[in-house]
DNA sequence: TTTAGCACTCAGAAGCTTCGAGTGCTAATT
DNA sequence: AATTAGCACTCGAAGCTTCTGAGTGCTAAA
């Protein structure tokens, strides 16, 4: 990588700022004026003609001022950015919505998605905390009509699945409740496997409904989180990258099928990371809807046990100083709260 | 309201047609010469002039062709298009799908916004079924660390909701489902009216969750519906109406801020109404975020006990020939599926 | 190494013209 | 009385040209 010197720097960093701010070119003499720098254009324009070079910077057209380029965008993440916090006023509030909300998960995410959303001035996306490796905690079974019984399963973590099983035919309230007590005292705390190695039982409901629980507890280890949040769609489709509806449509159907989302969420240890941080500028050659945007990901949780992912989907010259904090603090805002409601559990558990 | 010649009618129902697939506005000549009509461009031009008067008609600027007004389309719905019903084939495929899919509420709520926006090319919106009065099933308290428990509330109807509850001291999970037995035997079937007038119970912890349980229910009841599904924004955004991206936004938004759509879907009894479909033009003078839209909308479910709202949004032009068979027939489906799941569930509780 | 100066480029706005689809009206035709 | 041919007229959209000025790269002087 090639060397910048001080004042290379500071140009960089003068066009990323002009250029996330107005979406327009800039040029030579604009940074001078606006700056009051203490050279002249032709000394900027020199600089920027190195800038090109190296491939921090682009023209759009030969006789426009210039943008940041992918790299531009990276060398300043990554070198030139200082880390900041958010202000501590807007902790407060931030930290106060949550602890005030209703300590239900759903409730937590949604707000996290409504205020990243409003840090950030673009797309929020978040997935619910859930366990890495699902252990059974409860079942319960209840008989809603003559042939159909509800399953809700409780997991370590806190999970719930519920699903309707329709019987071959009617089976008491009394006999339900008999084989939920068993499979309690049986499958407490297990895993998976451990479910799964357990000699098959006589039974036909008893292995019935062991096949679902075991289905349903893959099926929660398996997505990438639980549910998928997201809020602020509103704030990017105003931005001049999208004023054609063609480039609107592909970053909306994004949301419509999740499989790239959920892809990309999971992908949360490559790429530049910033002190916990991941940023992923341009899709990274990787995501070809992604070309004209960056995201800004972070885990939070407790690692290998309870996590959740959660970031920030905008234009590429989003402004990465207002975005990363944001990112940076929630996630450890949730973690906290993660931490408060699940920790020693699986201890607990396992004692 | 005046009455229209049969020739008006025709007129009438071409230009509907012609403009529902170009969006643009459409002329004499062009009506002749594609429908190969037995009369002049002249004729016709006279009963466009008298439609415009009628008001059925407008002109976007003098020198164009005509699009329909919003008294056009309610004409349109309410007079000319004749009752059909989704090719059988379609019918097939779809109920085969539902018919497959996992018996959870959630998954047939993705699956019919999936379906109907498919075959409305717009924006479908499903609220998931709920019971008008929430009715007490049963309750779960499980202690999941020291301080904290988890309420799972089941209603009759099979609506389940869940909370954490943090306590002033730790409790035994003994002491819980003995709670749990006493509340589930008090309760039993009984409406939130029904438990708030029941005498307070000396028990502390007892009354907390009592409290709580009415929270629940009350929030059950209240919402308009269950959960909301939507699908096919993209549809909807290619569309030349929407190619001003502020126009787009606008509707974005609705989805973002559920508000005005929650209130629009719980009005499902006025309006020009089809055979159990009602259908919106323009928002009808109330919404003025909808000028621009139509939406078709049915209820689902059983009638006084437990019911849902679906219905499409999509531009005014939009094929109402195809959306409204569509969204009646999935309307039928689903309520049989309810059916299905839930009959007699609300007398066996009472017996 | 920096800067003043200058010729050059080119996207975008503004203004102009053209084109033609579509109208409304009138008078002739059926 | 209803229909139609004919025609003058309108006006948005598309194409064309011109103009403007922001911004460049280069050279030569400081």
């Amino acid at each position: 990588m090639p060397e910048l010197s001080e004042r290379q720097k500071m140009v960089l960093m003068l066009v990323l700022r002009d250029y996330t701010e107005s979406a327009q070119p800039i040029g030579s003499q604009h940074l001078v004026e606006h700056y009051h720098l203490e050279m002249s254009s032709a000394t900027v324009r020199n600089e920027m003609v190195a800038l090109t070079e190296m491939g921090y910077l682009r023209q759009p057209h030969p006789s426009a001022g210039r943008i940041p380029s992918e790299e531009g965008y990276r060398y300043f993440v990554s070198h030139l950015m200082h880390q900041t916090e958010l202000p501590e006023a807007v902790q407060h509030t931030i930290s106060h919505q949550f602890y005030q909300a209703r300590p239900e998960v759903e409730q937590w995410m949604t707000l996290a998605a409504s205020v990243l959303a409003h840090q950030s001035q673009a797309i929020s996306m978040i997935t619910a905390p859930h366990t890495e490796t699902a252990r059974f905690k409860h079942i319960e079974l209840i008989s809603t009509q003559g042939r159909q019984i509800l399953i809700v399963l409780v997991m370590l973590g806190g999970e719930v699945s519920q699903r309707i099983l329709t019987l071959a035919e009617p089976v008491t309230q009394e006999r339900l409740s008999d084989v939920a007590r068993r499979i309690n005292q049986v499958y407490q705390g297990r895993s998976m496997e451990e479910i799964g190695s357990l000699s098959a039982r006589s039974d036909a409901l008893e292995a019935d409904i062991s096949a679902l629980i075991l289905q349903d507890m893959r099926r929660a280890s398996q997505r990438t989180g639980g549910d998928f949040y997201y809020d602020g769609l509103t704030n990017v489709l105003g931005e001049p990258e999208f004023k054609e509806t063609q480039e609107a449509r592909r970053t909306l159907r994004l949301f419509e099928e999740r499989s790239t989302l959920q892809d990309l969420l999971s992908r949360t240890t490559q790429h530049s990371n910033v002190g916990g941080v991941q940023v992923l500028i341009g899709g990274e050659e990787l995501w070809q809807e992604l070309r004209q945007c960056s995201i800004v990901l972070a885990r939070y949780g407790i690692p290998g046990q309870v996590t959740g992912t959660l970031g920030v989907l905008g234009p590429m010259r989003m402004s990465y100083t207002r975005t990363i904090p944001a990112v940076r603090y929630i996630a450890g805002l949730l973690s906290e709260l993660v931490n408060d409601t699940f920790a020693g559990e699986q201890t607990d558990a396992q004692a």
